[in-house]
DNA sequence: TTAATATCATTTGCATGCTAACGTTTATTC
DNA sequence: GAATAAACGTTAGCATGCAAATGATATTAA
C-alpha cells in the first residue's frame, strides 16, 4: 500500500507529512513484513498474546488485554482465535468467579522460541532503511507519545 | 489503550520495544485524539479521503486508493459511506467505462477549512510529548520507514 | 487484428479495534 | 450488613484493512 505523489502546490495542509498518516502507512508495511516473516499464520495481535503468555504464565483475559494494549472485546477475538488454534487453553479462576485464567497450551510453548527469533527478524527487516543509532532514535521518540 | 507493565527479568524478547508493537500503540493513541478533535464525526480515513480530494479534485475511485494508501477493498467502503453523508459524489468515467469519478460534494468542499484546522491540531497535540526538534526528526525518521 | 495482459470496480471472508450495553461477581463505602 | 461502585467477561454494531476471486473494459504485444 504504497502511496502515489501528490502535487502539492499549496501546502496548506500536507497529508503526508502528518503523523497519524505516517503512522498508518509505517504500520502497512510493518504488517506486510510481519506476514512473510511470521510463522503458523499468527496476526501480530496473536503474536503479542502468546510473547506475553510466555512472559507471564497464567492470567485472567482482561488483564492479557492490558498487557497487550487490546480492549476487552478485541482480546476476547484474540483469545477466541488461539484457542481455536490449540496455542492456548482457558481454565475458570476458582477464587474469582469472574475471571476466567488464559495459558499457553504444550503446543503454544513449543512455538514460543521461534516466534521470538522471527520478532527479531521482523523489527530488524523494518528498521533495515535506518542505521543503528537512527532506530534508536526512533524507537526512543516512539516511546515518548505512546 | 495503555499497556499495564511487564516484569521482564529475561529480556529476550521485550515485546514493548520492538518497533511494530509501539507502532501500534502510537496509533491507537493518535486515533483518541483523532475522534476528541474531529468534526463532523468522520474516521482517519474518511478524513484522509476529503483531504485528498480537495487537493486533486476529480479522480477515480481506485486512484484515489492509491493517494490515500487504502486497498481497493477499503476505498470502497470509505467512498460509500461518505457517500451515505452526503460528502462526495460519484459519476461515471465516459472516456474509461470501467472507471467511476469521485470529487467532493458542495457539503464536503464547505467543510474542507475547518477539517485542515482540526487536523493541525490533532498533530499537534499528538506530538505534544516532544520539543519542535524532536517532533522533526521523528517525522524523518518515520518517512523513511514508509 | 487477435491474443495475452493489465486495470477497474465489486464482492466475500477473515481479523483488528473501538464503543456501548448487559448480567454476574467482587470490592468499597456508608 | 446493605447499598454503591468497580471489575470481569460477553455480545452487538460499526469501520478499517487485507487477500483473493470475479466480470467488464482497456491496453499491449505478437
Amino acid at each position: 500500500m504504497a502511496t502515489d505523489p501528490v502535487n502539492t502546490k499549496n501546502p496548506d495542509y500536507a497529508l503526508e507529512d502528518q503523523v497519524g498518516f505516517m503512522l498508518r502507512v509505517a504500520s502497512q508495511r510493518h504488517a506486510n513484513i510481519f506476514q512473510s516473516n511470521i510463522i503458523g499464520n499468527l496476526t501480530p495481535t496473536q503474536f503479542s498474546t502468546i510473547i506475553r503468555l510466555a512472559e507471564v504464565g497464567k492470567v485472567s483475559q482482561n488483564h492479557l488485554g492490558r498487557l497487550t494494549a487490546m480492549d476487552v472485546a478485541t482480546i476476547k477475538g484474540v483469545v477466541d482465535r488461539l484457542k481455536a488454534k490449540g496455542l492456548i487453553q482457558s481454565e475458570p479462576d476458582l477464587i474469582d468467579k469472574r475471571r476466567s485464567v488464559i495459558s499457553l497450551s504444550p503446543q503454544g510453548e513449543t512455538l514460543v522460541t521461534d516466534l521470538k527469533r522471527a520478532g527479531h527478524q521482523i523489527s530488524d527487516e523494518t528498521l533495515a532503511p535506518l542505521t543503528a543509532k537512527e532506530q534508536k532514535t526512533l524507537l526512543g521518540l516512539l516511546r515518548k507519545i505512546l
